[in-house]
DNA sequence: GTCTATAATTCGATAGAC
DNA sequence: GTCTATCGAATTATAGAC
């Protein structure tokens, strides 16, 4: 069947993206990917030479949207405290949205993290990285200006984003160590952008009285 | 070469975890796994019937690992912010001598989900939970005093757990997104447990005047 | 561009001698 | 308990027809 030849690299893309997230490199197949693509497997070798490309291409898109979502363009018109409220809720819904991507990212990072590396410094290269720097930059002056208790904003920014992850990995398994029913971890995970803005906010935020 | 049979074991135990550990399970090679315990590949199947088997048991040590991580079994002597302080510290410097066995932890949470949560859970059944118990109980009783803030105390531990263990994982990839020496790297590295303490204490801590 | 067929290799597992 | 030899399945990759 011959069809447009844009349409087939895609297919095989999006599926490629599919299995390795799932499957992580050395468990995915490429056979798995062609049927779930719905080509014929030679295809991949003709679009992309070896499964170490097709990986590296998966690889790739998982580390930009790491990168933009420790980033996430926000409008820094208002009051530090609103911007801060706003990065950790885009954050965690963005995570949310794509945990496996996050997941994925996780892992790999252990398992080849030398191919992460080189590939997360490429793409820092070609990123917009203003957005952090413009919040970095906001966070500093607002310790100049003793709106915030004096942080170091990379350290913070950090802070903020392992709270967000890690409880979106591992509530799953957390979770066995407690004895919540399952609607009051459906509200714990419902409510975890608000309880990490609290927990963040009420350790920088300056009070009047000291 | 006829050995003791338990030493034999034991070489492979050792070697499995050193391998699994870096490659993961569906990466990790049992040809690679008796190379490294020095016997012929043969007696892996000898002592663990199959690669599944071997695997399992190389996870239950990493949920073990992980469990008694998180718990930490601490003075309960001193009064809460010392608590917190000496939790931080220990889990960090745990974290810090086994960082491969929590990255794999986390890339194997992603890959075979279902199998890590029943062997946690199993781990669970037989670990002594109540150090846990008991800082959680300790928690709610430091609320009740006005010692600290309201809070939850699953979701302080989760945070504390968070702030630790990304960093850990994650901080040379972080680094690459800033501008810092490889001093100023280790200084932030070393000074890590201090930071969160600050960060959770100031969080979490009642003010006089308010 | 797409397909069939198959080469080349790797890997988990087992049989059987010692 | 340990080793050699090998099976059988799985997997990446390629050659070549259409």
């Amino acid at each position: 069947m011959v069809t447009d030849s844009k349409e087939s690299e895609e297919k095989i893309l999006k599926a490629a993206f599919s299995v390795f997230l799932r499957k992580g490199k050395a468990g995915a197949r490429m056979q798995e990917i062609a049927d779930e693509a719905g080509v014929n497997k030679s295809l991949l070798h003709y679009y992309f030479r070896s499964k170490d490309k097709i990986y590296l291409a998966v690889l790739k898109h998982t580390v930009e949207n790491f990168i933009l979502t420790i980033v996430q363009d926000l409008e820094l018109t208002s009051d530090l405290k609103e911007i801060i409220k706003k990065l950790i809720s885009k954050q965690i819904n963005t995570i949310k949205e794509n945990s496996q991507i996050f997941q994925f990212f996780m892992g790999e990072v252990w398992m080849n993290p030398d191919e992460v590396k080189n590939v997360f410094r490429e793409t820092l290269k070609i990123l917009d990285k203003s957005a952090l720097l413009v919040i970095m930059e906001r966070i500093e002056d607002a310790v100049r200006r003793k709106e915030i208790r004096k942080v170091s904003p990379f350290q913070l920014i950090v802070n903020i984003f392992s709270l967000d992850i890690f409880f979106a990995i591992l509530s799953p398994i957390l979770f066995e160590m407690t004895d919540f029913t399952e609607a009051e971890r459906a509200a714990i995970v419902e409510n975890r952008a608000e309880e990490v803005f609290n927990f963040v906010w009420e350790s920088i935020r300056l009070r009047k009285e000291e």
